[in-house]
DNA sequence: CATAATGGTTTCATTATTTGAAACTTGGTT
DNA sequence: AACCAAGTTTCAAATAATGAAACCATTATG
């Protein structure tokens, strides 16, 4: 009786949360269940549970499901109180408006990068990141150095369930490169992305790191082949550096004002 | 035995989810017991599950719960799935780079106003940064132009649960003004804020109206009372009455490629 | 037009999980 | 040392989840 699942009846129910979430697109009864691991009234009653709390949102006319607006209103909480982002973002404005090209903010969650705010360029080079997204961690810039400077078990741990997928000619393939890389990375202190995810864009990273050497998130600056080059993107090398240590401390000086009663808006 | 939580073991969880968001900052286990109808032990494992789900994060330090990052990655999909926010983009683009002014937009979820985008007057950050935030629905423009053109039904029971709350001297405070300011509204076909919710701060705000003239949701152009003033932000409404009608035909002329298997990211 | 198939919904006896009073542990205070 | 508060665990009783089967409503199919 192997446990798949874990947590009871509501890790079960963000399971299947999760797997509408994973579509990426309104989805049938039927293709969730094809999918799930669980008989369809069981199946059903989570879909009717998650649907009346709001959680999934219900499209009579199509008969599709998809995540719902009260996720909206909980991640606002999350990205306010759980995340890098308020800390960092006048440090991000700033180094938004010096370099003038799109800007990352991100953290790892489990294995994966997650995008947690961005700042784009003048000119908006629309492509694959917004906040919320979340993408691999070895094939991006963010996601390389955080790996980088993780403990060596959580590296080992997250190469060895990475399943490598080659996105452009440059995408890092194995883990022995993988390896080779993130070495790389520590020895410089940040790391780049030289085309390995989208052909035409690159990016230079830098982590952002607690006192003591933990990981706490990254910033990287992004930009094109065609307006410029590695060397070009080192140049911002010192300015992120810069801003990745304000931002570490603020964080590590942070704490919630532990007074003060807000102003509830709630109803 | 009064039912007031609802839908069972998940209905509860959820419900010490929104708990713990309601917070709005990191939150001890003893406080939330002081709130909670649930008694110790059982609150104890909700907190538990939903840490364990990653849908809380846990602060060992500080012994505090905040939501955590896992909703931060469901509400992307939230966002892109279930919301007007993609479908809208390149018209509140155009927009905010045709006024050159604070753009919101909003939906309804509830009583309550949900942003659900926004554009800043000088950069151009797009994002949960605002969007998830919530506000009360009588007193925001956006929130009275979509409330206007909702069934009356719906108006009643709002406005009937509504407690209304006096944030300037120009706040709505009444359910026959706000009766009165909601046929204006219909008459004209959109509304102002003038200054109701922040002294200071006025708005134009616009419905985006199905063709069968079903609340979709609603855009507005904000101002400060020093740069300009109702008259200024009325001569917004042309290009806003535009943006709308783009909007909702796109809306309802849009629906997800029926058949293509995305080329899936997930690990 | 009947019939089958598909996708969605409900029933109900069985089973497993949740529940919460009470007891216990831990770390800090007088 | 005794006390206290916050957090954690126990365990029998109460409750909710489970899923095989049956049912219903549409939409294909012969």
């Amino acid at each position: 009786m192997a446990r798949v699942t874990g947590d009871g009846t509501v890790g079960k129910a963000l399971e299947v949360l999760d797997q509408v979430a994973a579509f990426g697109r309104p989805v049938r009864f039927s293709e969730l269940l094809d999918k799930s691991p669980f008989p369809k009234p069981t199946l059903y009653r989570f879909v009717q549970t998650l649907t009346s709390q709001q959680m999934l949102s219900y499209d009579p006319e199509r008969q599709t499901y998809a995540p719902g607006v009260r996720l909206v209103r909980l991640a606002h909480a999350a990205w306010e109180q759980s995340t890098l982002a308020p800390i960092a973002r006048p440090h991000v404005d700033a180094l938004s408006k010096a370099v003038g090209e799109t800007v990352h903010l991100a953290q790892l969650d489990h294995a994966q990068v997650l995008y947690i705010d961005k700042r784009n360029a003048g000119n908006p080079v629309q492509m694959y990141s917004q906040a919320g997204k979340v993408g691999p961690a070895y094939c991006t810039g963010v996601g390389k150095v955080m790996l980088a400077f993780c403990d060596p078990k959580v590296i080992d741990s997250v190469i060895e369930q990475q399943s490598f997928h080659v996105f452009t000619p440059h995408t890092i393939a194995t883990p022995a490169a993988l390896r080779d890389e993130l070495a790389d990375i520590r020895a410089h202190g940040y790391g780049f992305d030289r085309e390995e995810h989208e052909p035409g864009i690159i990016c230079v990273a830098m982590p952002i790191l607690s006192d003591t050497g933990r990981v706490l998130g990254a910033l990287s600056v992004t930009s094109t082949t065609r307006r410029t080059n590695l060397a070009g993107l080192e140049a911002y090398v010192p300015i992120l550096q810069e801003t990745a240590n304000h931002i570490s401390q603020d964080a590590q000086n942070w704490s919630f004002p532990d007074y003060e009663t807000p102003e509830a808006t709630r109803i």
